[in-house]
RNA sequence: GGUCGGAUGGCCGAGCGGCUAGGCACGGGUCUGCAAAACCCUUUACAGCGGUUCGAAUCCGCUUCCGACCUCCA
């Protein structure tokens, strides 16, 4: 499989570093908040790879932690603790918000069909991995204390290693901008340098969220809880380092300089960053006050939204695009996806009834087959493969029309193409409404009713019935072979 | 100001030197009491201007727009 690595800004051949398996860290939410529409993205397309290298037949620890620690707010709020601050509002315990969160998060992601991560980390439950590791940093002579907080050298660290390696940033570019943009931070005046970043913060003393340390009072920054839980779960060196663009720099860049620091080597193989989710061309932020939340397009309680979407629709919607692209959101290309998830899933269920001939079928499968596996091994191509499954589904209609022939072998490649990667690796599931039991009676009696108004040509009590039971969310077909019904 | 990405048909989105995805919407048809569903057909788009090439949406240069990031804010 090809895949595009951001550290050499090129597509590699993925090569696991030990045989058939397979360490993933992905940087999870901060949980300080309901889930929009921008968290999404990242679990989904990491979703689709897991499964992809499972399908391949590696053994995949994939650990996506949580960000409970809370980090500083920026510029308007004055460097108080996001977790803490919103704890105040909601008269609740920081760690109550946390958890509250986490589990929507959570309940998101299930929704979604995302996979349970093998191990999902605390940040503060990590605390004495985060102090050792900051320790072990200040004993290299990378780091230093000052007033209870602990900062990293980067000119220490960039006299041996490249700061940048992973963002592609220069040293002296960062300090020639630094002046223009950069806000006022608390502390500024306790560095070396600027560019300097906190492994460890004084608290103060309304800091609702501190812990004891050998500098005192304090929380972790903000890079150093991935670094010591990656390497807690994976190892020193791991194989793939997933996130979101935003977090390239300066993020993953302190990251990759904490651990080779510690560790003396980069952490991860591969970093694999997805792209943002905009609307109207621009990211979704909270400060842009344009953010959808996961909940609001599941009900349909946004202004911006026509009607709800099912988690389906959305896993649909980003797995339409490919991972390292921005990804337009609006009402219109969500009802596409809908409509086009639905196209698919219709055609896929036909495949069982689907009459079979011994010899000399027309249609045949394979380069579909083919054709998906090359759209994965190239970078993770997601529309293509969705594009060779909608052919996919166009040949069973064919067939199903009977203009088409297909074998009994042929049948069961298209089972196994449907089951390994639109259910495997896209992950998308077949949503109805499961639970039919007693309507399947209910049913078949309007359906006779209607079925004797249509014999006796009373077309206004049939449409009757049919345009009501629409209403309710039934949809009605008649077919050649009798009549049918959905859930919509 | 610095760094890095983009600009593709009505919309969303692949493609990244020749074979010109896919979905949705639109139009025509088959089927149908009418619908729905399904199938078939139709529609040649790549910001602008130069250049390289037998050949460019794809490579190079310039221009114009747009976006992301720039240190404690996924």
């Amino acid at each position: 499989m090809q895949i595009y690595n951001t550290l050499s800004r090129k597509l590699e051949t993925f090569e696991s570093i030990s045989p058939k398996h397979v360490g993933i860290y992905v940087c999870g939410p901060t949980v300080y908040g309901p889930p929009h529409l921008g968290h999404v993205r990242g679990p989904i397309v990491f979703d689709v790879l897991r499964k992809y290298l499972i399908l391949q037949g590696y053994k995949v620890r994939f650990v996506r932690n949580i960000t409970d620690v809370g980090h500083l707010v920026g510029d308007a709020d004055e460097g108080e603790d996001k977790l803490a601050k919103q704890a105040k509002v909601e008269q609740l315990e920081p760690m109550e918000v946390a958890q509250a969160y986490t589990d929507a998060y959570n309940s998101v992601m299930d929704r979604m069909n995302v996979m349970k991560p093998s191990i999902e980390p605390r940040a503060t439950g990590h605390i004495i991995e985060q102090i050792e590791m900051i320790q072990t940093i200040i004993e290299k002579g990378l780091a230093y204390e000052a007033n209870g907080s602990v900062y990293f050298d980067v000119m220490a660290y960039n006299s041996h290693q490249h700061y940048g390696v992973l963002s592609g940033r220069v040293l002296e570019d960062l300090q020639a901008g630094a002046g223009n943009q950069s806000r006022s931070l608390e502390g500024q005046d306790e560095k070396r340098n600027p560019n300097d970043f906190a492994l460890w913060k004084r608290a103060s003393a309304e800091h609702i969220m501190q812990w004891s340390s050998p500098w005192g009072k304090g929380f972790p920054g903000w890079h150093i809880e991935c670094s010591a839980m990656s390497a807690r779960y994976l190892g020193e060196q791991f194989d793939i380092h997933g996130g979101g663009m935003d977090l390239l720099f300066p993020h993953h860049e302190c990251e990759i300089a904490q651990s080779t620091a510690a560790h003396n080597h980069s952490p991860a193989k591969y970093w694999i960053h997805h792209n943002m989710i905009t609307i109207n061309g621009q990211k979704m932020a909270k400060s842009l006050g344009n953010g959808i939340m996961v909940e609001q397009l599941f009900s349909g309680d946004n202004p911006l939204l026509a009607q709800a979407y099912s988690p389906m629709t959305l896993r649909f919607f980003v797995l339409q695009a490919h991972y390292r692209g921005t990804l337009d959101f609006s009402n219109d290309a969500l009802l596409a996806a809908q409509k086009g998830w639905s196209r698919m899933q219709t055609a896929f269920k036909l495949v069982d009834s689907l009459q079979t001939v011994k010899a000399d079928a027309s249609c045949n499968v394979e380069d579909i087959d083919l054709g998906i596996q090359e759209s994965l091994n190239d970078d993770l191509n997601t529309p293509q493969v969705i594009a060779h499954l909608f052919e996919l589904a166009r040949r069973i209609n064919v067939v199903n029309d009977g203009k088409d022939s297909i074998t009994e072998a042929t049948k069961l490649t298209i089972k196994s193409i449907i089951h390994d990667y639109c259910e495997g690796v896209l992950g998308m599931k077949a949503e109805d409404g499961a639970d039919n039991s007693g309507l399947e009676d209910a049913m078949s009696i309007l359906l006779e009713l209607r079925g004797k108004a249509k014999t006796d040509k009373n077309w206004a009590l049939s449409d009757q019935i049919r345009d009501a039971l629409k209403d309710k969310g039934f949809e009605i077909k008649d077919g050649k072979e009798g009549t049918t019904w959905n859930k919509i």
